[in-house]
DNA sequence: TTACAACTTAAAGTCGACTTTAAGGCAAGA
DNA sequence: TCTTGCCTTAAAGTCGACTTTAAGTTGTAA
């Protein structure tokens, strides 16, 4: 079978070849065998990255990947290690859905209604509707993050 | 007017003293009077800090409330300067809302459909369907950020 | 006087997912 | 032999919004 180096299997799934030993080093993807020194994989490893970008796809972060991978018994099949977690960040995306519709709400509101002149006004208002004490989640909207 | 410590203010807004500081340092709360070396306040800095919250609540980085506060000249009306920074949010949150309703398609339809025995096999049916080389955006979805 | 609480600063640490840098190894071609 | 190009590692850097730490200051109370 074809020996992909690490930098044609980045190319192949689109990533950085920095990210595959990263992957390779906090232990969501084994070592790979070598030759002369040299990472070498077999194909295999596509399909091993092509779930892990699945899941990166859908929210889950490493280590939940690592779970997916190494946190059930060895006989539990894909499927019910998928609904598991699926279940869970399923729900996680609902109350992350629920937040950002708050926000939409709160940003409306202060487009349509806001009249100040100057924002200490502003302050005011929302002092006075009591609104400065919600939680602030700050809601971790990345931008630019593709490479 | 009553004069607060740092720290009174902090526990009204809901915030850290260290948090404050923080803020000054970035430049978007302008430098307390001290007396003796300690910042003291006047109760304007509240409106401040619930205009502030009020940004963050709303999904805005602190280098977009400094715009809020700075980016504008000094006649523009606070209702103005809403509207812009908000058009700007309402729209990263629409992209946002679409990302993740991508998210929860495809996680329905992992928990749906696969049927698979092992994760290897699901990395091929993935391979196969194309959907690897789809860029993964990350989506920060940050886990118990409360304090 | 001594202790204490609350403040100050600069610098470093945190989280996640990487990337970048620095220093070096190894094989093929001119 | 030397260069080129790809590989290796460990360690440090990045981003955002803070917090934590270490070391020192100030005012008040016992």
């Amino acid at each position: 079978m074809a020996q992909l180096t690490i930098s044609e299997v980045a190319r192949q799934v689109g990533l950085q070849p920095s990210a595959i030993r990263y992957y390779e080093r906090i232990g969501i993807l084994l070592p790979a065998q070598r030759m002369s020194g040299q990472r070498r994989y077999d194909t295999a490893v596509l399909h091993r990255l092509a779930v892990i970008q699945r899941a990166r796809q859908t929210g889950f972060m490493l280590d939940e990947i690592r779970e997916l991978f190494f946190g059930f018994r060895d006989a539990a099949p894909a499927s019910q290690r998928w609904q598991k977690l699926s279940r869970r960040k399923l729900a996680e995306l609902e109350e992350l859905t629920g937040q950002i519709k708050t926000m939409r709400h709160l940003l409306e509101k202060m487009m349509d209604c806001c009249r100040c002149e100057t924002l200490d006004q502003c302050g005011r208002g929302i002092l006075r509707s009591g609104g400065a004490n919600v939680t602030v989640k700050p809601l971790p909207v990345k931008r630019r993050t593709g490479r």
